[in-house]
DNA sequence: GTCTATACGGCGATAGAC
DNA sequence: GTCTATCGCCGTATAGAC
C-alpha cells in the first residue's frame, strides 16, 4: 500500500533526523554546557530547522534527556562489552581497562556530558539527576558483575572497588580536559590497574589491606 | 592627612563590594555554570547594581577569572595548611586527608567551580585554561612537598601519587554531586588513605608494587 | 573613585499558523 | 515538518549621582 509505504518512509526519515540532532546535541552539550549550547547552533550543526528540534523533543530539556540516555547506553554497553571478555582474571582486568581507555579516547564526550550535567543541571532538574543516578548504578553493577565473573568468587564490598574505578576515570577525564599534554594515559591506566589489583586483593585477603592501614616504612 | 584617609576609606569600600560580588559569583558559577549564571542574578544575589560589576571587573570573563583565582588560592592554602602539620608519616597523612575532606565538605564550590570551568570554558578561553593548569600544578606540588617532608625521604614519582589523589578527590566530589546519599565520605576517605599508603609503599619498595602487577590470587 | 539608572541591540526559547 | 512572530533576558554602553 502506498500509504504505509509513505508512513514508513516518513518515520525512517524522522528517525534519521532525530539521530542527527542527538549526535550534534551530545557533542555541543558536552562542549559548551547545557546553558551554553544554543538551540540555534544545534540546528545549524545538525542541518535541521530549529523548530524541528522542538517538534521532535518538545523542548530543550527533552532533547537533553534523550541525548543523555543515548550516551549512557553507549557507555554502559562499552563497559559490559569490555567485561564480558573471556580469559582468567589478570587478562580480563586488562581487557576491561583497555576497553574503558578506548572509550575515553574515542568517545570522550560521554564522560564530559555526564560530568557537565552532574555539575550544571543535576541540582535543579530532578529527572536528569535521577537519570544520572541510575546510569551510575548500572555502570557500577556492570563492573561488579565483570569482576565476580572473572574471579569466580564473590568479592566483598565490590561496589566500593567499582566506585573507586569510576571516580578515577572521572578524574582522568577531567585532567585530560585541563591539560591533555600533562596526562599520560599509559601511566594513569597502569596505576589504575595496580590499584584495582590491590583493592581486590585486600578484599579477598584482609591481611593485605590491614598492612596498609597502619603504614610504617623503614 | 584627610586625603589619604578618604582614599583608604574608599578603597576599603570598594574592596568590600568586590568581595561580595566575588562570593556570589563563585557560588553561582559553580551552581549554574558560566553561561548559566546571568549577570543580573549575580547583581541581585550580591545586592550590588549590575553595572557596578562591570565597573569592577570589566566584563563577565574578567569576573570569572577573579573568582577562579580567589577560589584557587583558598584551595591551595587549604592543602598547604593540611600538609604542614607536625607529626610523623601516618599522622600527617591523616591530617592531610582530613584537611581535604573538610575542604570538600565546607567549601564544595571550590571543586565544583574548577570542574565546571574545566569542562565548559577551558576549551575556548586559553587564559582560563592556563589558570586551571597552573592551579593544578601548584596543588600537585603542595601535595608532593607535604609527602616528602612528612617521610623525610624523596618519594620517586611522587607526582603521580599526587595526581591520583587529586583525581580521586575530583571523582568523589562529582559523585557527591550526583547522589549525595549514596556516597559515604568515611568509606571514600579510608579507601583513599589505604590507596595512598599503598602507592607510596610501592614507590619506596618496588617489590610491593610488583606484587600487584602480576596479580594472582589463590 | 565608587556606584546607580536607564536604555538598547541581540539572541535565546517557544507558540502558532501554514 | 517549516516560517514567522513574540517576548524576555543577557551583556554592554553611557550618563550622571554621590
Amino acid at each position: 500500500m502506498v500509504r504505509t509505504n509513505m508512513e514508513r518512509r516518513r518515520s525512517r526519515r524522522s528517525e534519521v533526523s532525530r539521530e542527527r540532532i542527538l549526535e550534534a546535541a551530545t557533542e555541543l552539550f558536552a562542549q559548551r554546557g547545557y546553558a551554553g549550547a544554543g538551540v540555534d547552533q544545534l540546528a545549524a550543526r545538525s542541518g535541521i530547522a530549529k523548530t524541528a528540534i522542538y517538534y521532535h523533543f518538545g523542548n530543550k530539556a527533552g532533547l537533553l534527556a534523550a541525548a543523555l540516555q543515548r550516551a549512557a547506553n553507549s557507555w554502559i554497553e562499552g563497559i559490559l562489552q569490555a567485561s564480558r571478555q573471556a580469559g582468567d582474571w589478570p587478562d580480563r582486568l586488562d581487557h576491561a581497562l583497555a576497553g574503558m581507555r578506548a572509550l575515553l579516547e574515542e568517545k570522550p564526550w560521554i564522560f564530559k556530558l555526564m560530568q557537565i550535567l552532574a555539575l550544571e543541571v543535576a541540582e535543579e532538574r530532578p529527572e536528569i539527576r535521577g537519570m544520572l543516578q541510575s546510569i551510575l548504578r548500572r555502570a557500577r553493577e556492570a563492573i561488579v558483575a565483570g569482576m565476580q565473573d572473572a574471579l569466580g568468587v564473590e568479592v566483598p564490598d565490590a561496589e566500593t572497588v567499582a566506585s573507586v574505578i569510576l571516580a578515577m576515570l572521572d578524574g582522568i577525564s577531567l585532567g585530560l580536559q585541563v591539560d591533555p599534554d600533562a596526562v599520560s594515559l599509559d601511566d594513569a591506566f597502569s596505576e589504575l590497574r595496580r590499584i584495582t589489583s590491590f583493592m581486590v586483593a585486600a578484599r579477598l585477603n584482609p591481611e593485605v589491606g590491614r598492612r596498609f592501614d597502619q603504614p610504617t616504612f623503614e
